[in-house]
RNA sequence: GGGCCGCUAGCUCAACUGGCAGAGCAUCGGACUUUUAAUCCGCUGGUUGCAGGUUCGAGUCCUGCGCGGCCCA
């Protein structure tokens, strides 16, 4: 706060003849005028009796130049203000809901006249009076005392373009949600969406828990991770990048169906698909395996959808989608097939052979890639962006998956699968890797490919592997990203417009 | 990290090949008792992102930096 500009410095701010510190003081002027007439500029409370959608819902239809005698308290922020004599339209808007107040001078009382005189386009204000229209049948409220709820200092955007410029939208999201309706709307739907997959996954069983962000050693998932330190234990620790790890200790735990939906950590390159901080729920099932848990997305997807826009068809980006259940299900080595028209290729296939089918498609890769790792960056640059309908792409090499349980059929491959909608990857799950001597062998391949150099890579973990000798069940586990979630049901996209606060560089000095 | 684009009044945008920095809205003053981006009259408002350079003269050209967007890695 300390650019704020202090009351007494507003005289000498104007003088610095800026537009801005003149609407400024010109404000403040009109504090210390209303404290000079007893006018408490922030009272501390406000009891409306209706909200502005309960006076539009109970009055719809009302005929033009209508008095009825319905007295109403109402409340909510100035956005448009409108003198024509000693009429003044003001339009208050409360929680994206807009209603007019029709104030007639001879109408309200003294008080509430020279209010009216001070008000501003920002303020906020409480109104009382009857229900009414004007003679163009606008729903109006015509009081007779208006009560200033919270004055505002700083002007509001242009009343017709807006607010545009993306950055100023990122960094000031809250004069972004004052005017623009596309901002309100896509958080409501993200509240919907969240609240559409608690009630899922509770009425299956799922209990809700919360565990560690910080963590002592990263794990769940292949990531780089923040780095903080905490001063009392003098020790290094990091963001988690993922849950994964301690919801399935809940599991080994006797725990039967957990989820957690919060944040995770990725301290990673940003783009219009990532964020350092994301949203992900994670949910885990005893007894359940990978096929188990396809059921349950295109449940959850499904009631997402319909939470979201009351259909489970939808349009993203000028192109319908379906997440009507059943998705496509199909092997990721089966799309690379098809996408190089090898269809020999397996994961025996000789290690030089698929290097040079990389080479062939121009897909960027390493020698030190054994050919899963090759499979996968094939399927990654040929054929995730292409995939528009959900699919289940399942699965994934042994070798990029190494918290899942290697397939019942298949040693070269785990139960796994990614599921794909409008070329994103949105979620990704599979039956849980849940034999501890396997796992460590897991774990041991990663740390050497750490060591070889993959920052990557994941770090054994010796809490976790005491856990799962302890005993697991089967299980099965699931991550979906909401931020893409929303994004596909919002239809927008970029994922700053569905977090409220989107990192952001510090803004210039 | 690389490439391209952008940054001008509180907001939205102009400004030709380098030649007096402008408009609309908002603000401020005035008129108007049924407005809807109200209308009408009048006035104000600028470190052109920052720092250098070229030039008689830079919003415009050059260099560096900052922030953002898109694409690529």
């Amino acid at each position: 706060m300390s650019d704020e500009l202090e009351p007494q410095d507003a005289a000498e701010a104007s003088n610095e003849a800026s537009k801005l510190a003149e609407i400024m003081a010109g404000r403040r002027e009109k504090v210390a005028a209303l404290r000079a007439a007893g006018v408490d500029p922030h009272p501390p409370r406000f009891r409306p009796t209706h909200t502005l959608m309960e006076v539009r819902d109970a009055h719809h239809g009302l005929e033009a130049q209508t008095e009825t005698d319905h007295v109403v308290t109402v409340a909510g922020r100035i956005v448009a203000r409108r003198e024509l004599g000693r009429l003044t339209f003001l339009v208050l808007r409360e929680d994206g809901v807009d209603l007019q107040l029709f104030c007639r001078g001879a109408g309200l009382d003294d008080a509430s006249r020279s209010l009216l005189e001070q008000l501003d386009v920002g303020d906020w204000v409480g109104a009382t009076g009857t229900v009414m229209t004007t003679k163009t049948g606008e729903l109006s409220v015509g009081p007779t005392e208006l009560t200033l709820l919270g004055k505002g200092l700083r002007p509001l955007p242009d009343k017709w373009h807006g607010l545009t410029d993306t950055e100023q939208r990122y960094r000031q999201r809250e004069v972004d949600l004052v005017v623009n309706a596309d901002a309100r709307r896509v958080f409501e739907i993200r509240s919907r969406i969240v609240s559409a997959l608690r009630r899922t996954l509770q009425s299956r069983g799922f209990i809700e828990v919360e565990t560690p962000m910080l963590h002592p050693i990263p794990g769940g998932a292949t990531a780089r991770p923040f780095v903080t330190h905490h001063n009392t234990l003098d020790m290094e620790l990091y963001l988690r990048i993922a849950p994964e790890l301690y919801l399935k200790r809940l599991i080994a735990g006797g725990m039967r169906r957990v989820f957690e939906i919060n944040r995770s950590f990725r301290n990673e390159g940003m783009s219009p698909r990532h964020n350092p901080e994301f949203t992900m729920l994670e949910s885990y099932s005893a007894y359940d395996d990978y096929t188990d848990v396809m059921e349950l997305t295109e449940a959850l997807l499904g009631d997402a959808a319909l939470a979201a826009t009351g259909s489970t068809e939808l349009e993203h980006q000028g192109r319908a989608v379906s997440l009507a259940a059943p998705f496509r299900r199909v092997t990721l080595l089966d799309l690379v097939r098809e996408a190089t028209g090898r269809s020999d290729l397996t994961y025996d296939t000789p290690h030089a052979d698929v290097m040079a089918l990389c080479d062939t498609h121009a897909v960027a890769h390493d020698a030190a890639w054994g050919v899963g790792k090759l499979i996968v960056a094939l399927y990654e640059d040929l054929v995730e962006s292409e995939l528009w309908e959900p699919t289940f792409v399942i699965d994934h090499p042994i070798e990029v998956s190494p918290l899942a349980r290697t397939h019942r059929d298949d040693p070269a491959v785990t139960e796994r699968f990614e599921l794909i909608v409008a070329g994103r990857e949105l979620a990704n799950a599979f039956s849980e890797l849940v034999d501890p001597d396997e796992q460590r062998r897991r774990f041991e391949a990663q740390a050497a490919a750490r060591h070889a150099g993959d920052d990557e890579a994941m770090r054994v973990d010796e809490a976790y592997l005491r856990a799962m000798e302890l005993g697991m069940p089967p299980t099965g586990g699931l991550g979906v990203g909401i931020d893409r979630l929303v994004m596909l049901l919002a239809d927008v996209a970029t994922i700053r417009d569905v977090i409220l606060f989107p990192t952001l560089r510090p803004d210039a000095p």
